[in-house]
DNA sequence: CGACATGATTCCCT
DNA sequence: AGGGAATCATGTCG
């Protein structure tokens, strides 16, 4: 039934305000005519402004103990106010004045009176609304949801953000696999955002729900003092909404921010350079010079390289691409330390043919090939040796004597003498992709002397 | 504090 | 993908 129907439906009964003269249709034809229902309007609206001093409580209370809140709006019935006359017994109103609020509540005009108080509401709720009812989401709250979904900290929980993690090491151009140590501390924080969001946005959600449903309550209850419709309420709603998701916003920016320090901090810490220990670069360096003419190790000698260092595969490559290239650039500068891991490494090779004649094992080292690093200094061993031979690297004069008794030293157990005499171990100083091609020692400290000076030597 | 050393990153090439 | 080269950024030393 629409309003205007409604309305005539109140209008016939118009007089009947707690008054006599209902019955008689051709009186109230008259005094619809004098305009008698205007004045009667006047008096309801009087009565309804009387009762809105009135606490709702007690408007509550001894009109419709139990009665659905939306009554007003939904049976037309005007018998239904008898109905609610039983609930209004008691109190310690004045009599009279109950029987006028009872009188007005039940009235058959009401519903007709509100309905069309609704109506002015809505259009002027309206023209002061107007267009932002129908409001799109938020681009910058869909941007925010974007970002903390990529970044692992809404969605679904998966790891915590190990993806996000991932994708930052991505990113930062580093190996995924490697700096695990940064990784699980960037989870673990990342994890601890997460859980307080979830955790703020849960008493977020509970507070919005909570208070959307006293309003709603309150409006209902409301309701029957006063025209509103079940459209006000959802717009009220929709409004509690609005507001709390802002707030929301606010909590989805915050984490984001955070998010962001975090991560700034995280690759702040991928780049921030420790040295390596000295144990680490010798050994890098031992293997670095022992294998001039291929300075390039393999995945497994890098691995191998990287567990004793201490550090990842990946630093062991960015050493050595370090390395290679500052070798290249400016070899005079590394030709000191060269020898000196030269002789290092003769050193060992010497106590290594050593204990191998103890052995009486005789000095046919496993020879392996040039690609296979061990760490027990076998293969490598020899060409260090090599480079002490003079041709993979010049010897700088004051590390001659030591060389010398290096050479007396290996000569004495068999193996060098065996090793440099064997075609095995004749240096190919440049194989195919030969790295030092252009950039062969310029001989800064050594004399161009033979090949063979040292070999000579050794001789003596 | 400046110069140098050195690990890390980036871009480009093969 | 791995390497070369340039560059960045920080540590170290005098």
């Amino acid at each position: 039934m629409d309003d205007q129907t409604r309305m005539m439906t109140g209008l016939t009964g118009l007089g009947g305000l707690a008054q006599a003269d209902v019955g008689d249709p051709d009186s109230v034809r008259k005094q619809q005519s004098l305009g008698q229902p205007q004045q009667d309007i006047g008096d309801i609206l009087q009565q309804i402004m009387a009762i809105t001093d009135e606490s709702l409580d007690e408007a509550q209370a001894r009109c419709w103990p139990e009665e659905s809140p939306a009554h007003w709006g939904g049976s037309d019935d005007p018998t239904e106010g008898g109905r609610a006359g039983g609930g209004m017994a008691g109190g310690g109103l004045p009599l009279n004045f109950q029987h006028r609020k009872h009188a007005l509540n039940c009235h058959r005009m009401k519903p007709a009176l509100f309905s069309v108080l609704c109506e002015i509401k809505e259009k002027t709720v309206l023209s002061i609304r107007g267009v932002q009812e129908e409001d799109p989401p938020d681009p910058q709250i869909m941007r925010l949801d974007n970002m903390l979904l990529a970044e692992g900290v809404s969605g679904p929980e998966k790891g915590g953000g190990s993806a996000a993690a991932a994708a930052a090491a991505a990113a930062a151009g580093g190996s995924p696999t490697d700096s695990s140590i940064e990784h699980s501390d960037y989870r673990a924080k990342l994890a601890q955002i997460r859980q307080i969001y979830h955790s703020e946005l849960e008493k977020y959600e509970q507070a919005c729900s909570e208070f959307t449903n006293h309003v709603m309550n309150l409006l209902r209850e409301q309701s029957r003092t006063r025209p509103i419709s079940p459209k006000e309420i959802e717009r009220m709603v929709a409004i509690i909404h609005r507001k709390f998701s802002s707030i929301q916003m606010q909590l989805k920016q915050s984490t984001c921010e955070a998010v962001m320090i975090l991560r700034s901090r995280f690759l702040d810490a991928r780049r921030k350079r420790r040295n390596f220990n000295k144990q680490a670069t010798e050994v890098l360096n031992e293997y670095f010079y022992s294998h001039l003419s291929n300075p390039y190790p393999s995945e497994e000698a890098k691995e191998e390289l990287a567990k004793k260092c201490g550090i990842t595969v990946s630093q062991v490559s960015n050493w050595f691409g370090n390395k290679r290239i500052r070798y290249k650039k400016n070899i005079g500068k590394f030709q000191e330390e060269a020898n000196l891991y030269a002789v290092k490494t003769a050193v060992d090779a010497a106590n290594v043919s050593a204990q191998a004649s103890q052995a009486n094992s005789p000095a046919t080292p496993n020879s392996g090939s040039p690609g296979s690093y061990s760490l027990s200094h076998t293969g490598d061993t020899y060409l260090g040796l090599r480079s002490l031979n003079g041709e993979g690297l010049n010897i700088a004069p004051p590390l001659q004597p030591q060389v010398d008794t290096l050479h007396r030293a290996t000569h004495l157990t068999g193996g060098y003498e065996e090793l440099s005499g064997s075609g095995l171990y004749t240096p190919h100083r440049l194989d195919a992709n030969s790295w030092q091609d252009t950039t062969n020692p310029p001989s800064v400290t050594s004399p161009p002397g033979p090949p063979g000076s040292v070999h000579s030597d050794t001789s003596n």
